[in-house]
DNA sequence: TCGGCGTTCTGAATCGATTCAGTATCTGTA
DNA sequence: TACAGATACTGAATCGATTCAGAACGCCGA
């Protein structure tokens, strides 16, 4: 038997609280008992008081729970999951709390059980479409939580740490607006859930389930309607999955086929690397192409795209966490983003 | 107020142990009831089991803690750590464990603190050098727990997934020694604590107290030792971080000063990505460069390097923590390792 | 000498569940 | 009819601490 609090009260002959002050508030016993009792503590090799004890009398844990919607190892897999990681983790260790990466079943009813069982003091939920189901069981358990994105059935008193996806998403497109682009091609992920890698036909942007995506794609309509080229002549394309493979996949017809895009604008640098695959396999006249996120890949293959700070998401999203404004309207944040032109863009191709 | 299972059992009007029983253990009540319960507990607002009351009574609690020695945000800076821990996630995933990471403050007291008080079932600590500290709380706390390198101090029943770092260093440099070089640098991160990026006198290599370092660069000059390259002819560098600029700083001055190696073998890839970095900037004969790892990067570099498995190693270690072998033999990993040779290693250039 | 105050320590209630030995009711069988 | 054996549910003990209202004591000033 490991020994408790008890065992060492008894050792030294006071009481259970005593014990218990000379670990969690030294200041209410004389500084020789308190000597005594770590001394005994440490003779019976007593590690100190239980966490999970402690944890359910004082009503707090010291950690904070992590939400991806996807695999948890999917986190780690994209490097921009990764550097919003290594925000929040900075964060948290100035904070001295700790990180709870919860994994999520693939069933709603299972991942929300694994939300309600989570041993945390609130939630960091990496935003990825619709997890109400998520948000629903945090807001039953009574939890603070933060999101990267301003949700639908957000309150005032929600707070987030995002950008704003359709303006972001319109600077990349006006870019390639500008260098004369007019058949082009809009590559995201998942667009549709279910449907395999490949085209797709949607009568509208809203009909994107995912908010990410809609509003990126709808930023990227917005700066081709500028100049009178219209949703329905913009190729969309979908990939199953946020991998180079599914994204070379997803254009592979496409590009092969008599309408070749000039360009490509994809949703994420992984989607944007994966078409760039694609391209360098195929041949052909040039074809533009961008991304989002900037990850440290994109820089490498010279590829155009949104950048937006990742780490800096991270960390002010667990600030926002851990210790939140006082004033509702600072809860609510909107990093500034930046279109970065490298290599990948280039003019129309004269034929 | 949160409604517990008490208020559920009041307001359906059947004992504390029934509802907790409609949660945990369907079986031991009628489905009918059981629907009851549930229902009853939608209306109520009732999110559940509490999860810190109810690891408490389990005695269990869900979670696996994960470790690094350093910093919790240097983890996500280095990019064989973050495949190790996708590793790990993946298991942890697999068997619907959570994993928390745990802060580690500078100072070992706080350090044992945190590691005391993080509420876990077992941890797999990221080995980093002499974490004596942490294994001694680990096991007041009598939980179990996995490694990632064989340690000194280690028990038969200690498990742990390592590599033969000096086998796997030596073949490195069994390469450099083929290709003709005699005059070269060895470069660590943090060789001896303290010291500023730079060069580094030590008498033996046993003196480097990092086990890591010391394995790696035992290795490097056990290649040497075969050709009459006794360890004081070989220049020890030492990085003040595993960082590429501090790579970078630690080598500037000997490869500009009179005796110039020829070859520089580094602990890790990131060290030796910095040292590619250092010798673009400089111009000068060419010089070797291996490193250690074979990260992402080290390939677009042509960066000749040890190949570990880095996915493998957290799988493998948080399998062997979430459910142990009954062999102990089986507990004792070692993962093979691969000489990877690219473009950054060639023969010694005639002057 | 006594009231008041500060320091040091104790006792009992409490956090929110799980568990297990039982009791009560029902089913089937001889 | 009676008894064994399931099935459905309850009560009380328990997990290991924290907390807070007080008790005991010493000290100071009036």
């Amino acid at each position: 038997m490991k020994p408790t609090l008890q065992a060492v009260a008894d050792a030294v002959g006071v009481s259970r609280s005593t014990v218990s002050n000379a670990y969690s508030r030294p200041d209410q016993l004389s500084t020789a008992l308190r000597e005594r009792i770590l001394e005994a503590a440490r003779q019976l090799g007593y590690p100190g008081p239980d966490p999970t004890a402690r944890s359910l009398r004082r009503g707090v844990v010291g950690a904070v729970g992590v939400l991806f919607t996807s695999q948890l190892s999917y986190a780690f897999t994209d490097p921009f999951a990764v550097r919003f990681l290594a925000g929040v983790a900075g964060a948290a260790e100035r904070h001295g709390t700790s990180l709870l990466l919860v994994p999520l079943p693939d069933d709603a009813p299972g991942a929300r059980r694994a939300v309600e069982s989570a041993a945390v003091d609130g939630f960091c939920v990496y935003c990825a479409g619709d997890e109400s189901w998520a948000l629903d069981a945090i807001r039953a358990r009574n939890l603070p939580f933060v999101t990267t994105a301003p949700r639908a059935d957000a309150g005032p008193a929600d707070r987030f740490v995002g950008i704003d996806e359709r303006a972001a998403a319109r600077t990349a497109a006006a870019h390639v607006v500008g260098l004369g682009h007019r058949r082009v091609a809009l590559l995201g992920d998942t667009v549709l859930p279910g449907v395999p890698s490949g085209e797709l036909r949607l009568a509208d942007v809203t009909d994107v389930p995912h908010p990410t995506t809609r509003g990126r794609l709808a930023g990227f309509a917005d700066a081709f309607a500028e100049v009178g080229v219209a949703w329905p002549e913009l190729t969309l394309l979908s990939a199953a999955g946020n991998s180079r493979t599914a994204a070379a996949a997803a254009v592979a017809a496409v590009l092969a086929g008599p309408d070749r895009p000039t360009a490509i604008l994809a949703c994420s640098d992984v989607l944007a690397l994966g078409v760039l695959d694609a391209l360098a396999g195929t041949g052909g006249p040039p074809c533009a192409v961008t991304g989002f996120d900037d990850i440290a890949e994109a820089a490498e293959a010279g590829l155009t795209t949104v950048r937006q700070p990742a780490e800096e998401k991270g960390r002010r999203l667990a600030e926002l966490l851990l210790d939140p404004p006082e004033d509702p309207a600072a809860g609510h944040v909107l990093l500034p983003t930046e279109l970065v032109v490298r290599t990948s863009t280039g003019p129309v191709p004269r034929r």
